[in-house]
DNA sequence: GGGACTATGCAATATTATTACAAGAATTCC
DNA sequence: GGAATTCTTGTAATAATATTGCATAGTCCC
C-alpha cells in the first residue's frame, strides 16, 4: 500500500495545522482574499480534527471557545473558505472540511469519507476523472462541478477500529 | 455522439411511466417489498418528471393531486424506494429521482445533472468506477457507498437552452 | 378471532440554510 | 483628514430539510 491519504494516527497535528494555515494566508494574499479574523477562527475549527464538521457544530466549537456566530455568520465565512478553495463541502453529510491537498483549477480529486473515524481525505484520482469526462463529452455534456465522495473504512480503522483519531 | 444519456425531448412520456411502473412491480415481487398505492403514487410523482424532487415538492404535488401526507411519511415512503433501488437521492441537492435504469448489484453508473431543465439521468461508467477502486483499493480503504454526481448542461440544454421538459 | 407484524397518521421538534435589514470596519479617493 | 464606498459582521426572523415518539389501522398467519 503506496498511500491510504488519511493522515497518519499520532501525526504532529499542531504543525499540522500550523502548516495548513500558513498555506490558507499564502493562497489568501495570491487571490486578494481577506483571512480576517473570524474566518481564519472558522478554517482553525476545520483543521482542528481532520472530520467534515455541520456550521452547526462549527458555531457550538466557537461557542466553546467565548465566540458564538449566528448561523449566516458561520455560512456566509465558511463561503469564502469554499471560493478560496481552504475547505470543501461534503455533499452527502451537509457538512465541512478544510482542504490539505495542493489541487489547483484543474480538479481531479476525490474524497474519502471513513465511516469508523469520520475523517475525510482527498486523493488524486485522474484516471476516474478522465473516465468521467470521457462519458460526459461522448454524450455532449458540459460539465460544470462534480461530485465524487466515496465511504468505506480507513486502512487505519481496519487495523484498529475505532483507534484512528 | 452515441447516447446523451438524457430521454429525448417528445418521447412517449405516458408509456414510460407506464413501463417504468410495470418493471417496479416486478421488481417489488421479486424483493418481496410491498408497492403499496401510496407508495406507487410517490413513485409516480418522481416518474411524472425526468427531474429530481425535494421531499416537500412531493408532498405539494400529491397535495395538488387530493392527498397531504406529513413530512414522515413521505420520507418512510422514499426509503423503501431507495432500498427496493426504485429511486435514488441526490446528494448535492437534497433530492430524490426515480431510477430507470438497469443496474444490478454491482454499481457502476454516475448521476447527470442538467443545470438548464433540471433534469436527471444515470449513465453507465465502467471505467469511472474501475479507476475508483484501483484508487481506494491501493490505500487499504473498504468502499461501501459511492456518491458520483455530475453537473452540468445537457446535449439537448446546449442546442436549444431551456426547451427541454 | 387474536397475536404479530407492517404501513400509515399525527404532532412535535431537530437540523440545515437563507432572507432582509442594520451597524461597523477597512479602503479609496480627493 | 474626511467623505464616499465597499467589505465584513451582527441581529432577527424564517424557510427548507429531516427525524423522534407515539397512536391507529391494515394484513398475515395460525
Amino acid at each position: 500500500m503506496s498511500d491510504n491519504f488519511f493522515p497518519r494516527p499520532g501525526h504532529d497535528h499542531g504543525s499540522c495545522i500550523g502548516q495548513a494555515i500558513d498555506r490558507a494566508h499564502g493562497i489568501c494574499t495570491e487571490k486578494a482574499v481577506k483571512l480576517t479574523p473570524l474566518r481564519e477562527a472558522v478554517l482553525r475549527v476545520l483543521l482542528s480534527s481532520h472530520k467534515a464538521l455541520g456550521a452547526y457544530e462549527i458555531i457550538e466549537t466557537l461557542a466553546r471557545n467565548g465566540r458564538r456566530l449566528a448561523p449566516i455568520s458561520v455560512y456566509r465565512i465558511i463561503d469564502v473558505l469554499l471560493k478560496a478553495g481552504l475547505a470543501h463541502r461534503l455533499e452527502s453529510k451537509n457538512a465541512f472540511f478544510a482542504c490539505l491537498s495542493e489541487h489547483g483549477a484543474a480538479n481531479s480529486m476525490l474524497v474519502l469519507v471513513c465511516d469508523g473515524c469520520c475523517r475525510v481525505a482527498e486523493a488524486e484520482a485522474p484516471d476516474a476523472w478522465g473516465a468521467i469526462k470521457s462519458v460526459t463529452q461522448s454524450s455532449g455534456f458540459a460539465v460544470t462541478e462534480t461530485v465524487l465522495e466515496i465511504q468505506g473504512t480507513c486502512a487505519d480503522c481496519r487495523k484498529a477500529p475505532g483507534k484512528a483519531a
